[in-house]
DNA sequence: TTGCGGAAAATGTGATCACAAATTAGAGGC
DNA sequence: GCCTCTAATTTGTGATCACATTTTCCGCAA
């Protein structure tokens, strides 16, 4: 027997706990869902229900609704045409595009961020990549996941774009879930720490430097982790 | 007095007309405020509210709903700290970032196209180019919007692309608006016709050739159009 | 004419409901 | 045991409701 908490008769019950500002229930969701996505606790094949959802999180169906569709406009999650949602699983066709995407549009970003963007913290980024190491040796894959997008978008974020930023957003959203799946399978020690180098790049106000170290790093560490194979079935 | 259509009562009326198959709404929504976007009917600055457009399409705020947060999520409207919705104004700044992530994407798209799409019919490409010269010739801005979009499009989905693709369509959203509002503002005459240039390249199989086009066609065109004024306010 | 209040209307948000379609579970027959 | 058909449950969808917040509108005073 627990709270018992039915959530809301029929009237309003008036900040039951806390909402505070408007639209506060669906940022919570969305915070969520994204969070978990990005780090892989959404495993590919994994189907999504509302009711689930919204349960897991306690709130109503209509927070979830509405950031399920967010979600699914940028392919983070995929609406089958019963209507049930799921997170999409990998192809090997997919894999290749969006490399050829991060590669585009990552190191512009990153050189866009060291012209422009005046508030990268070298010192931050280096710490953040000593726990990414420190990580990589416990072996916590979900920590990795969050540190290694933390370091990335350290950067990018620092670019002020409106445009790329958004777009590379979605990209991770959709292959986070995947890379997820197959850390561990294989050997996380890439032969180059090409984050260093980006640091090095980055303190010497070299665009040329970083976007090569960016553009090492996702090929590298997409060419390490993927491939390996993509009928990944995890089912539940 | 007049039909006095509540659209249901608490119960559901069963098909009024027709809703055929799974998130029929939805989808009419959806393509309805995205064809509004593409075509310029919905100007930068204007406020779009959800019992408004529900009204509009004849159908509850329910799936409207939806698609505002599909859109916004794509960024092709823009939701304020205060709920309110409005399609995004352009600024200097995000039209300099569009340019370029077109830059970046597109080409690459029509290269990708070229190489495995063998469904690309130069023939209606032509066709379709006709049109846009007669619809220019006319003033009808907003048959050009679609033409122009239709033309490369034609060109994209030939791809196949699942990646790629959607991140450009997230583009085209985001500065549709804008550019109809400079339409006819600025001389539509191109210098050259780089469309019937792209038609070349693709009857003749040259990739980089239909990359050039491409990238000279986005250059020319934004450069020409964008770059007047930015602060277009045409409120209501 | 120009501010300034305050009432009235409009708007987004979260919740619940009703229903159809789909999935799952289960019973029965081969 | 395995397949099949049916019943029960689950799930997404569209609609409506209640409410807080915001905006709009109108009258009144300076």
């Amino acid at each position: 027997m627990e709270t018992d908490k039915p959530a809301g008769k029929a009237t309003r019950e008036t900040s039951p706990a806390i909402l505070l500002k408007r639209g506060g229930m669906r940022a919570h969701v969305d915070q969520a869902v994204r969070s978990a996505l990005l780090t892989g606790r959404f495993i590919p094949g994994k189907a999504v229900t509302l009711r689930g959802l919204a349960q897991e999180l306690g709130v109503s169906p209509m927070p979830v609704r509405e950031v399920i569709q967010r979600l699914a406009a940028e392919h983070a999650l995929e609406v089958l045409p019963n209507g049930r949602v799921q997170v999409p699983r990998m192809t090997a066709s997919r894999f290749d595009e969006v490399l050829k995407a991060r590669l585009l549009l990552e190191p512009e970003l990153a050189a866009m961020a060291l012209e422009t963007g005046a508030r990268l913290d070298a010192r931050q980024l280096e710490k953040i990549d000593l726990e990414i190491d420190a990580s990589l040796g416990t072996g916590d894959a979900e920590a990795y996941m969050a540190l290694n997008h933390d370091f990335h978008f350290r950067i990018y974020e620092a670019s002020r774009s409106t445009i790329l930023l958004p777009l590379v957003e979605s990209l991770w959203l959709q292959f986070a879930p995947f890379m997820r799946t197959v850390y561990g399978r294989v050997g996380t020690a890439h032969l180059v720490d090409w984050h260093k180098e980006a640091i090095k790049a980055i303190r010497g106000g070299s665009a040329a430097g970083l976007r090569a170290a960016m553009a090492s790093d996702i090929r590298e560490g997409m060419g390490l982790l993927g491939r390996s194979s993509f009928a990944v079935v995890e089912d539940e």
